[in-house]
DNA sequence: CATGAATGAGGTTTCATTCAT
DNA sequence: TATGAATGAAACCTCATTCAT
């Protein structure tokens, strides 16, 4: 299990200028590949062939297509966690309407920021080696919920974590729908709106008034 | 297109008993080889000898691994639909709650009948070949969906498909965090019922109240 | 270790006639391949060519190069082994003279009864694949001398394990010798005999005179 | 022929301390790559890595690999023989059971200082390249030997060539089963008495009794 | 109809070697 | 002089698919 893991790991970080190009360029070239060929068709040679660089020189940065796989969705996942939590952060004290509109959207609009990516992603996230990954950066989401909703002004919650769980995963399917049908930015921001309504009323059936 | 369409069927209806049994000898394999060794390693011939049937005879049922794919997807998620039309036509002129419940309650269900089939077809519906089945099916969800909003007994909706959308692809987040977590009993039905309350409370809040 | 046994092992045991053709022309291609270009230059693809089928074919039945290599150098040593074991139950009861030369001539003939493939194979067997099959052959055929030599008429043994190991042992280099340098018939009978003289002066030289 | 001669040559004969340092690192890290990975996985950027410097810096000193491996080689090879022809050297107008122990034993005994080195470079010794490298220096193993025989005090030698050959290279195969083996001290001590029993007897009877 | 051996394109990965820094 | 990133040919191996039996 270590093993793999260290497997999954990249071969080793850039450091130089040019390196950190090299990388992000796969990077971006593993995207475009998986959009326009799908999972089933991308290989490290078409990849390698898309970013520029020869097979041996992806080979120097990731043991092993899995492994860049898993970077490229870390990279990806990371960026929307980041977001939520620094959401979460700024929410904290506030009543549950403005916790769930900051948290619903910053995890919505997180995943718009890069609408090709959080779409090509969707099928490597579902492949073996993509579950731990989705697995542990979900976690870091879903904690940083609930220290928010522990400090939530107008509501008390029991079950925290179910709460959570339930909250930072039921947007993700809209999402991933709004994704897959490329829907233009105003059945987005219908959507996005009428999740954030979903949330509050959610979290108000939920949780028990508490005075202000 | 529609060349594509005839490639992604399965050759040939069986309607043999003995046809119809090695059918569904090879959705098993399929899912078990998914299961076992993930979609990467899904080859044809693996499926058929878990099948206990010969390489041929699987291309005697499907014309290549991508409709045998798109097959087993459509099983699966007919049963879940046919699920939860059959809830949306017995709920009809019913209150809000009792949608609700019946809705995503049917939904849940469907899910965890199989859910070995359910968390391994999740990689498959990401597929390219997939996305058309996924669309296709949902669509039918979301219609049935509709129609019964349309009776709701103690609300009235605007935005008809956007809330259907939203309802129906919520549950999906959820439900697939309980499918790769393999959560225990418990906690399904814990998540089941904050799912259903989470439905009842945005169809409360989104609905106009109506006399009934 | 055990898997590692399995992966040195064939895949399938041959058994149309078709098929064993074609087994034994992959093991020819095999010494052919080694013969003309090297162990370094000995390629899957090379030999599957050389052999007249595809790669594919050769991973039928064999599982990866390493098996290839065991079970071509594996069909060699049994036929060198079974030869001297034949040697070894023929001259049971005889004197030091007969059994030397029984047995070292029976070694000796044996290897050069393909001295392209013995030639070839000598690479091999140093390979990290290949001690493993050379030792369970070499020890068969200490065994069988073992047994001889405690039935030698005019001597008796003190360390037949040691006795079998150096005699069994000592005759692999100047063979050896003999095939790199490709040498003539005539030096290889010099040779010949002087290794079947070289082993009756060591019998008597380290047995102790028995009473016929 | 010139041109191989000149590519499998060290690139630059080293003569300051540290390219002497270098050069020996280098030398070590091969044998333990080669004991560790075996001879299919032995390559320049290991060996490099193994030895503490940079591929560049090994390609400074080698110009491929093959000279690499020739040079590890020739080494080994070269202090057996040394040790060898010293013996040979030693022995002059000894009778023959000296002769025996002095040259048998030198052999053994060199092949023992380091095992590792041994046991790692039977492989790199049947390769292509190694062929030229063994036969040039058995040949001088063979030639003191000679000599050494011809000056024998209680024995004269018909056959001078044929009898160093099978000498020299009958000691071989025992010894690298030993190395295999890895044999423990008490074993190749007695294999070792058994070989310079061996060579005494096949010289006594292959040799003609002189007048001392 | 069923079988499974054969195919060979193509995928992943390694590695000898070079060359800009 | 030393470094090690980059190269890309080539190695190993898999697998969708066909077809003679």
């Amino acid at each position: 299990m270590a093993r793999r893991e260290t497997a999954l790991r990249p071969r080793k970080t850039p450091v130089q200028a040019r390196s950190l190009h090299t990388v992000e360029a796969i990077f971006d070239a593993t995207i475009q590949v998986l959009l326009d060929q799908g999972a089933e068709r991308l290989s490290t040679s078409r990849v390698a062939e898309r970013a520029g660089v020869s097979v041996g020189t992806l080979y120097q940065y990731f043991p092993n297509k899995q492994s860049l796989l898993a970077a490229v969705l870390e990279r990806h996942l990371l960026r929307v966690v980041a977001s939520v939590e620094q959401a979460c952060a700024a929410a904290k004290g506030q009543p549950v309407a403005a916790i769930a509109a900051a948290v619903v959207g910053a995890f919505v609009d997180a995943k718009f920021v890069e609408p090709a990516a959080s779409r090509a992603l969707y099928a490597v996230a579902a492949e073996v080696g993509g579950t731990e990954v989705v697995a542990r950066l979900t976690q870091r989401s879903q904690l940083a919920l609930c220290d928010l909703l522990a400090t939530c002004s107008d509501r008390a919650f029991d079950q925290l974590m179910t709460i959570s769980f339930v909250l930072s995963t039921s947007v993700m399917g809209p999402v991933q729908g709004l994704l897959v049908a490329q829907a233009p930015p105003t059945v987005i921001a219908a959507v996005r709106a009428h999740l954030v309504a979903m949330a509050t009323a959610y979290l108000r059936s939920v949780g028990v008034r508490r005075a202000p």
